[in-house]
DNA sequence: CGACTTTCTCCACTCTCAGGACAAAGACCT
DNA sequence: AGGTCTTTGTCCTGAGAGTGGAGAAAGTCG
């Protein structure tokens, strides 16, 4: 199951790596057109990548006029692993070198259960994708935990919503049992890369990325690279005080943004709702499925609930104001709005909007586009794939 | 008046030049020590610099056990010129090639009058600094103004408090009458650098700069590396909301923090003070002097006065209640606060340190110094100086 | 079939850089 | 005073890195 990956030597084959990874060249002349190095250089380079194995050639390209060139591609039997832990479910990826999703999992599971249990989970969900044939094994995983994580050493710390998981040794214990390199991150910095490599926020150096979900965070991205803060914290804007006296929040403080708006808030005032008889169609929907949740939200206001929409709008005020404060601060060039709510869409978005276009500075705001993250669920495991390519494809 | 100044030809003559200005090494030896090259290489990056005349090498060191070391260090002649452009006074400095400052002068004036005169102004205090014997001229300059910046053009954009500055080419201006390259960058950005060249946030690689004058902002250190924003205008948290429905803003929104915290905004209050009464101590000095600056209520307060102390902790109170967002998003090493309302003092700082220990999270405050500038008004020229340096110091 | 284009390979030459030998200059011990 | 050791700096050689030109390979097009 241990498989040999051998690293790039130098910087030059390191950027030769991830500009085939990233899409683009796939002949030594193409390679030659992005990387400013002599031909005689480059080819010794390739050279040597072939030789171990990181890339191959299989085959001619079409004439472009002239003499054919070879193909040149990632070895299409590397195999990474994305895994991405939220707070109430768990997605597991297999991707190719190139990044590509050969085959996703997700299966509902709490995160509280601990570490144990939740990596018994992600590891039968592993075999089960290696056993369907897609893969013989990992050349690298990468894993995104819904709470801070220090680094360097893939360790979550002081997770406010993973108790049990403080210290716990995440890329150590994973990476013995894979028997392949591992990196961990922030699932919300995940997200960010994610969406960064494939989705919306492609070629954009600086942005924010907003996951609301259950909590809320934000992905923080500064000349191209993930900003974690020194505690790898950063990001952690769901206790950001946006209701000055406001509800209480589990954190201790109260007002707090995640105590306003999240997942959990969201099904909270649903239920308040219906108690109060101010939505008709929310209390059946509770009627109907025995509890309320974010989902239930979403599905009535698209069906014209007022409340449900009033929910929605009073929420993404709430978020929209401390983004707005956010960009202000950090003056980025595109805010991504992702996670489990976005399902409540354009009405959520517009009120955001709303609220930045208003409050923040006219030349922050001036050409900053809003948008939803574009590659849903499968944000974070892209993310979490490209944090361990990052990893290999760097020189050891 | 113009100079001839070499510029490093490759990456490790820049290295050198850094580690010479920032101190320490101060022979062949010991730069050795900090470069990781070899012995041979580095003799002949030091012979070729001592050829461009950027170093010199004058006498010998004291024995540490052996041979003799040379003495290795910027060229002694080799001077920058540091510009800080407030909203209401300009200070310009004479710094040699190690940062030290040789002369500073100070003078009040209203940035409102516009580029034109403040640069008659500016170079008029240059003149007066080279006359003084300190200068012969000026390898580079620095240059801080109190706006968004379009940095690689150095244009100021939008200035709110500046009018008449927007667009004007600043950089190419000042470089064509002093003759010597030229950078521009806000004055915030260049405090921080300023702090974190000699100050306290020496060799701190991720901090937030708080600076509290006429208006409020915040520079933004992330890996080392000033974090400018798309447009320039990162950092700029003088209108962040702070209060809901408070107080109505210059930028046509209410509740901005610089509407009820800054220079301008403790002015205004005081004189409010004053009018019902609320403060002897106050119209004491409103008597005196014809009106109030932040000064008076610095002193009002250090004379005890209730009403004084009050309006610095509501303000810090508030301050405080942003930065504690800030801290919770950005996950700094450390926060400095300064600008002209320093003079608050403790009062200040012990307000503002409650509001962000009580509401950012634990883990992001757990190990978080939130201490007073140490450069004071030095800081900006300081950071000033550093800017063009950097510059001057990497490879043409 | 010849002229031209594109792709790739090979070769000679230059430059960078590391590391060892060694010289210079002093400290320290006997 | 003299020998030994340490520190600093210089010189030299050889291994690689890297460039650019010549030209071969393999195609298109008129």
């Amino acid at each position: 199951m241990r498989r040999m990956t051998a690293r790039p030597a130098n910087a030059h084959q390191a950027r030769l790596l991830k500009l085939l990874r990233d899409g683009g060249p796939n002949s030594r002349a193409q390679l030659g057109d992005q990387v400013d190095l002599s031909r005689s250089k480059l080819a010794v380079e390739v050279d040597r990548l072939l030789e171990t194995g990181l890339i191959v050639a299989d085959g001619l390209a079409a004439s472009r006029g002239g003499r054919r060139s070879h193909n040149i591609r990632l070895a299409p039997n590397l195999r990474f692993l994305g895994v991405d832990i939220g707070a109430t479910s768990v997605d597991v990826a297999v991707t190719n070198a190139e990044l590509e999703i050969l085959g996703h999992l997700n299966q509902p599971m709490d995160v509280r259960e601990g570490p144990v249990a939740v990596f018994e989970q992600v590891l039968s969900m592993a075999a089960k994708l290696r056993a369907s044939g897609l893969a013989e094994g990992f050349d690298g995983a990468g894993i995104g935990v819904p709470g801070p994580v220090r680094f360097p050493e893939g360790v979550p710390v002081a997770p406010p919503i993973m108790p049990g998981w403080d210290g716990f040794p995440v890329r150590e214990a994973l990476s013995q049992e894979l028997g392949c390199p591992v990196m961990v991150d922030n699932d919300v910095n995940l997200m960010a890369m994610g969406e960064m490599h494939a989705g919306v926020a492609h070629s954009v150096g600086d942005f924010l990325c907003v996951k609301i979900g259950t909590g809320i965070g934000c992905g923080i991205v500064a000349g191209g690279e993930v900003h974690r803060g020194v505690t790898g914290s950063a990001g952690d804007i769901g206790h950001i005080q946006a209701v000055p006296d406001g509800r209480p929040c589990a954190c201790g403080n109260r007002g707090c943004l995640e105590a306003h708006f999240s997942g959990a808030a969201l099904a909270r005032d649903a239920m308040e709702a219906v108690e109060q008889g101010r939505s008709e169609e929310l209390a059946a929907r509770l009627a109907a499925n025995g509890a309320l949740t974010a989902v239930d939200v979403a599905a009535a206001a698209a069906a014209g609930d007022a409340t449900a929409l009033d929910l929605i709008r009073e929420g993404g005020n709430r978020t929209g104001q401390v983004i707005a404060g956010l960009v202000s601060f950090f003056n980025p060039g595109l805010v991504v709005i992702g996670g489990g709510v976005t399902g409540l869409g354009h009405t959520l978005l517009a009120a955001i909007r709303t609220q930045v276009y208003r409050q923040s500075l006219p030349l922050a705001t001036g050409n900053l586009p809003i948008v939803l993250g574009e590659l849903g669920p499968t944000a974070g495991v892209i993310g979490a794939a490209r944090l361990i390519s990052d990893h290999l494809f760097s020189p050891a």
